[in-house]
DNA sequence: GTTTACATGTAATCCGTTACATGATTGA
DNA sequence: TCAATCATGTAACGGATTACATGTAAAC
């Protein structure tokens, strides 16, 4: 199974919600705080016609009105973004993904709601443990890093706390 | 003037500290949180070429024990760079680059350390906007979303406060 | 003397961005 | 009828990733 950019992976989870055209998706990314993707053509039209090559998903062309085309997921396509919202954590972690988990949880409760909970949970151990390491590099480097930059380090270390903190009250709340 | 990619900038934020050849560069992206580069030469080296092509970096190569290339910033370098840190944050925000902020700041004590407390309130302003106009969002879209969508909007949420809470109270440490 | 770390490079590829280009339909 | 919106596409470009490739020096 080849894997897919994160793009691909947001087009067929908004997919797995319902049917679309390549113009509303753009508008998806255009309106939302979905990645940060262009709302540019450029972008998703491509994106769309490879996933339809791989039998992902399948677009049809209304007739009647504007002439557009409908994309919609296939078998093959759910079942692609199932394994990947059934992937590990720590594997989006490893590959400094940090991002790809937040967007995991956007497509969620489509496709796989009793993932929820397990992802949540290892979120938040990755969480802890990359706190760890920041921590062990903050106290490391202190005395070689420039007053901003360690500012810049504590920003990243509350920002990394604010996220395990969410998760925790989060997953209490399920 | 041209602009540069963020990691043509990091690259002339970590050689203002000090001069260092590409194999050290290499490791810092490698070890530190600086923003998510590949640990791989074939970013690290293309990027310092083009960086000295454009008169911003200077390499020389030392000789004696292992033959290496130290790269240090020129005038034009320190000034493309200043200017960079310079720049409204807005810029940065209207682009979608968030994080282009907390690069900046990693750099600034070396190069423009008047600049801390002005970015730092133009970051907090920004965050501020921009969170009226993601509750704006949640509560327009709260029917329409799945729940494991509304979570991903509110870690967002989340997130953005965390910012901005973390500004305010940096800045009065000022 | 052999592994590990230092040190730099190139080539293929992929993918997103920008910009350009086209045309239909709706509404004022 | 004229502007705005809907709707889709392509072409050029840049830049990052991956993988490949090479060689030296230190350390054990």
């Amino acid at each position: 199974m080849a894997d897919l950019s994160p793009l691909q992976f947001a087009l067929l989870g908004l997919l797995a919600h319902q049917k679309q055209s390549g113009y509303e998706l753009r508008k998806v990314f255009q309106e939302t705080a979905l990645g940060d993707y262009s709302d540019s053509p450029g972008s998703i039209y491509p994106a769309l016609r490879k996933l339809e090559t791989m039998q992902l998903v399948r677009g049809q062309s209304e007739r009647g009105g504007r002439r557009r085309r409908l994309f919609a997921l296939t078998a093959a396509g759910r079942t692609a973004l199932t394994s990947w919202l059934m992937e590990p954590v720590a594997a989006d972690a490893a590959a400094h993904r940090a991002s790809n988990v937040e967007l995991k949880l956007a497509f969620l409760s489509d496709v796989a709601p009793g993932r929820l909970e397990s992802l949540l949970r290892e979120y938040s151990e990755i969480l802890d443990t990359h706190l760890v390491a920041l921590l062990g590099q903050r106290t490391a480097m202190r005395p070689k890093l420039s007053a901003s930059a360690q500012l810049a380090l504590d920003l990243g270390i509350h920002l990394f706390r604010a996220r395990a903190a969410w998760c925790r009250v989060t997953i209490q709340s399920l």
